[in-house]
DNA sequence: TTCACGATGTGAACATTGTTCACATTATTG
DNA sequence: CAATAATGTGAACAATGTTCACATCGTGAA
């Protein structure tokens, strides 16, 4: 809390969030130590006082980024009503958590970019909430209600993050050539097709 | 052919060759115009005569990439044997094409990675061959046979891409929790287990 | 209270990068 | 053979990540 004080007060929480905001609008690759800096008003080199590279504080965002991604599939898991049978119940829950997945990667392409970003340096500790967990939860509750057969829950997790993940790439990178004979309506259609696929396959 | 001379006779080949090396052993990221330059013998400034930008090269090996990623595809999908009725085969040849995409992505993740990369440079014309249209006439060929019913044609493509796309993806970045309870053998068992959930989508 | 010490911030450097520009050299073509 | 377009050079500029010697501050031990 200084005011035009020589010490900031707290440079470590600051660095990451103006860096998220940078993140946020402009991408991961336009975030700069020294501009960092130089907006929060402090010296370039003050900030390797509390991250020893440039990378470290990526990771951090990346760290921040899976977090968020997860807490929204836990808030959009939640938001299903609880009214009918159990093992249908247990199948909405699981789409609702995959389009979740998927949608944010739509709202937030930099934050679903930075949540996955190649880093040398490796993630701390598992990750509360992680989303490899909650899916996973997803498909053990689904088992436990009958809603598919066990002998798929070995494998469900793997396919399910690999349609969901894939799709959010290929949505957030527009790699998909817009002509090509094929052509979906909207980003929602496309949702419905993959998530509906991953369930069809459980069965 | 120039010995010493002046003029390099075909830098921007020798450009684009001398950086895929550097792609393929440690990244785009460590792509560098000046270290180009220097192990072709040649000054910066001369690079910028065939590439307006850095992110110009990078586009041309990401083209190049992918027409190397169609073209594994081809070769896998025409590897498989004309033996048996046509319909499995046209299912088999799916398969190969799935398994080559990821095998790819597995074998050469730097050129897989580069292939995929964002980049603020458009891709010039429909490549040839391309991976997406490869995809297509395969699931073109699996209706045609009766494998697959015509109504699941429409969203195939998408949902086949998305799995086989989304797993490479995965793997490649390693962000798979290695613990967490469910865990697989080796990449070849994941690689079935997705190839062959996808197949299941489409029944 | 005082004061020494660890934590935190500063400024000036260094090496490196992308990119530009005026100029030099070569190939090509009228 | 001469003019011109293509290609390469060298020196610059601005920017970046990172380091290091030094300054300043907060805080606990005496």
């Amino acid at each position: 809390m200084a005011k035009g004080g020589y010490h900031h007060g707290d440079l470590e929480a600051a660095l990451v969030d103006s860096a998220m905001q940078v993140v946020l609008s402009d991408g991961v690759g336009a975030l700069t130590v020294r501009d960092l800096a130089r907006t929060i008003g402090v010296s370039p080199s003050a900030a390797y006082r509390h991250f020893p590279s440039r990378d470290h504080l990526v990771a951090a965002l990346s760290l921040r980024a899976r977090e968020e991604l997860a807490r929204s599939m836990l808030a959009a898991r939640d938001a299903v009503p609880a009214t009918g049978p159990k093992a249908g119940r247990s199948v909405r829950r699981f789409e609702a958590i995959g389009r979740a997945y998927i949608r944010f990667a739509l709202r937030q392409p930099r934050l679903f970019e930075v949540a996955f970003a190649p880093s040398s340096v490796p993630p701390p500790a598992p990750e509360h909430p992680s989303a490899w967990g909650v899916l996973v939860d997803a498909i053990d509750e689904m088992a436990a209600m009958g809603a598919i057969p066990a002998a798929r829950s070995a494998d469900a997790p793997l396919v399910a993050w690999a349609g969901v993940h894939g799709l959010s790439t290929i949505l957030t990178a527009s790699k998909l050539p817009s002509e090509s004979g094929l052509h979906h309506s909207g980003d929602e259609a496309m949702i419905d097709a993959v998530i509906d696929a991953v369930i069809r396959s459980l069965r």
